[in-house]
DNA sequence: TATATTTGATATGTTGCATAACAATTATCG
DNA sequence: CGATAATTGTTATGCAACATATCAAATATA
């Protein structure tokens, strides 16, 4: 069992540098309390595992948010705007142009409903699909299989716990 | 022991979905594979973090970003800003602004170096230290404690060293 | 019917992040 | 030494993410 010690922050030593000279020449900066810091960490891996899934999918030219948006519209055939955007934490101001895009290039549709013709029912098209079912065996083959290269299968589930209950209960 | 299966994505269904009506009226819209996706995950728990921690440290108007500065200044005394900047991941050219903002508040200075005249020796001055040390403070007593709330202290252990893996070895 | 709400859209502003270029200074090398 | 290259802080600029106010059309509600 490997105690290690639970106060992150260790609010000690004042540092009374008063000398206007250089720094310790030479020697590497030190991250001090910074690594101990969640959100430091949290950004930093964040950034990491973005870059990865851009650089693993990037044959179809998929950045996360739009994988996320297929997804959803995958799962959820004919919501409107308002509702995927609001799962997805997006404002539909924002949501507009990121549909715009997907649209100009076949990937999904907008359509007037029927029942209510203020919004549209969005599907996915066939190209959709298939850039979607290709976007997914990259994801699995090249994006997730590193990482579980790097975490471990079990130690992966377990972050993924650990973030759904930080999203939820925070 | 919970068989989680290790699989993420799930590629098999096709949603032959050409109705033309609106979705399934009344019941919530489905995440899917979305919440197996680490990127996803991260980004939504790490803007919960970074919220909580500006309501945290608010009264000292004192961002994220602002505070690892403060932090990296303390213990490492006497860097120059392209050696912060460095650490930090912030590109120089946008150090810049960031250090206006923290020395118009006279919380840090920028002195020319007398080695090296091109470059600036940052320093922590005693409004800073003084800010820093109440910002430790309301992070450790507020932040951090919500944090162990939700998590647990081992898990908040066992998180933050699978995010620096990432962020390292990623 | 008159008023309020909802939906998609536009305009706009802020912030974070990235690149190119520049003057001043220093390092390198012929 | 002197010419050239590299470094430091800086400015300018562009792009993308994110936020707010506002609008017309359609619908809901009073």
């Amino acid at each position: 069992m490997t105690v290690s010690k639970t106060p992150a922050l260790d609010l000690t030593k004042t540092v009374r540098g008063s000398a206007p000279a250089d720094a310790g020449e030479g020697d590497a900066i030190k991250l001090g309390e910074l690594s101990e810091l969640l959100g430091y960490s949290l950004k930093r891996a964040q950034l990491k595992v973005f870059d990865d899934f851009i650089r693993c999918v990037a044959p179809l030219q998929l950045t996360p948010a739009q994988f996320s948006v297929l997804l959803l519209l995958e799962r959820n055939p004919g919501r409107n705007q308002t509702e995927i955007a609001n799962t997805l934490g997006i404002l539909r101001p924002n949501f507009v142009s990121m549909l715009d895009g997907l649209e100009s290039r076949e990937l999904c549709v907008r359509m007037r409903s029927t029942n209510d013709r203020r919004s549209h029912v969005l599907m996915l098209t066939d190209k959709g699909r298939s850039i979607l079912a290709r976007a997914k065996k990259l994801v699995v083959s090249k994006h997730e299989a590193r990482l579980n290269e790097v975490l471990g299968p079990e130690n992966r589930v377990a972050l993924l716990a650990m973030l759904d209950k930080i999203a939820r209960d925070f």
